[in-house]
DNA sequence: TTGTGTTTTATTGCCTCC
DNA sequence: GGAGGCAATAAAACACAA
């Protein structure tokens, strides 16, 4: 960029900067004077009293045609404007500009690049906010898959064994599509099959159904102690589908609410 | 002291609104 | 069409490690 920049430039479509854009009157320095200016420099980070001590002294010797940052005073007043209020009507752009020495023009410039910094951490914190709440979808997710999993292998095995008891009843070689769980005997309803009620359940595999179940979902436990004609029964959970359900949609909700608090 | 990364101030060009 | 906002960018000021 062109060394004059702080000069009016009639190009500039912000045709409202007139003369230097720094209030500082001292004219154009030597190399000699900016070396001598860099000694002078302020630290980045100092206390107000350092400032309030030498804030006049620092803006006075500068040179206008570099840019200089705002003293803490200024930046103070302005953050404390930017916080009621975050866009800048003139009236208040021109009153601010007397009260800190600036022109116009650099208020608004500072509310601009305020304004930036500000969409900047906003969207870094919704990029945190969401990707915490997409990690913990993804971990009940899993979860619920592990479930699905377990349910899966425990339906197996009981299928095996209704077929078995099946068998030894009637004396008969099923066909080999019937030891598939999937496409079983459609003479036996479906909650027969999964009835906790039958002899099967309750005698040959109590120990395992119980435990996996418990470590599981602790909370359809009642699955265990109703018999066949508790199904409907609203003690119970109504009917063996409506406690999976339960207790799916209180996974999905949870990690739901966990997402948007 | 110097090189490098970050922050701040300022400009430019485009867009929208009145 | 002018004013003001925003995104992209330049460049000075500053921090900090080597």
């Amino acid at each position: 960029m062109e060394s004059n920049k702080f000069f009016f430039n009639p190009s500039t479509s912000h045709g409202n900067m007139f003369f230097l854009t720094n209030l500082n009157p001292v004219v154009q320095g030597s190399m000699i004077n900016m070396e001598e200016e860099s000694s002078k420099r302020r630290p980045f980070f100092c206390s107000p009293d350092d400032l309030l001590y030498d804030d006049v002294d620092y803006y006075d010797d500068q040179t206008p045609d570099k840019k200089r940052r705002l003293t803490h005073e200024q930046v103070h007043l302005l953050e404390k404007s930017f916080e009621t209020e975050n866009k800048l009507e003139p009236e208040r752009k021109t009153q601010l500009a007397k009260k800190l020495g600036l022109q116009p023009r650099q208020v608004s410039v500072w509310f601009q690049n305020r304004r930036a910094r500000w969409k900047t951490k906003q969207l870094e914190r919704d990029f945190n906010l969401l990707k915490s709440s997409y990690d913990q979808l993804l971990s009940n997710y899993d979860s619920i898959l592990k479930d699905n999993h377990h349910l899966r292998s425990q339906v197996t095995s009981l299928a095996g064994k209704v077929q078995a008891k099946e068998e030894t009843a009637t004396g008969q070689v099923p066909e080999p599509n019937q030891l598939d769980p999937v496409n079983m005997n459609p003479a036996i309803k479906t909650e027969d099959r999964l009835s906790s009620g039958s002899a099967v359940l309750d005698e040959d595999a109590p120990h395992q159904l119980r435990d996996s179940c418990d470590s599981y979902f602790p909370s359809i436990v009642p699955i265990h102690h109703h018999s066949g004609q508790d199904t409907n029964n609203n003690n119970g959970c109504g009917n063996d589908t409506g406690c999976f359900a339960d207790v799916f949609v209180q996974g999905e909700s949870f990690g739901l609410w966990g997402c948007w608090t």
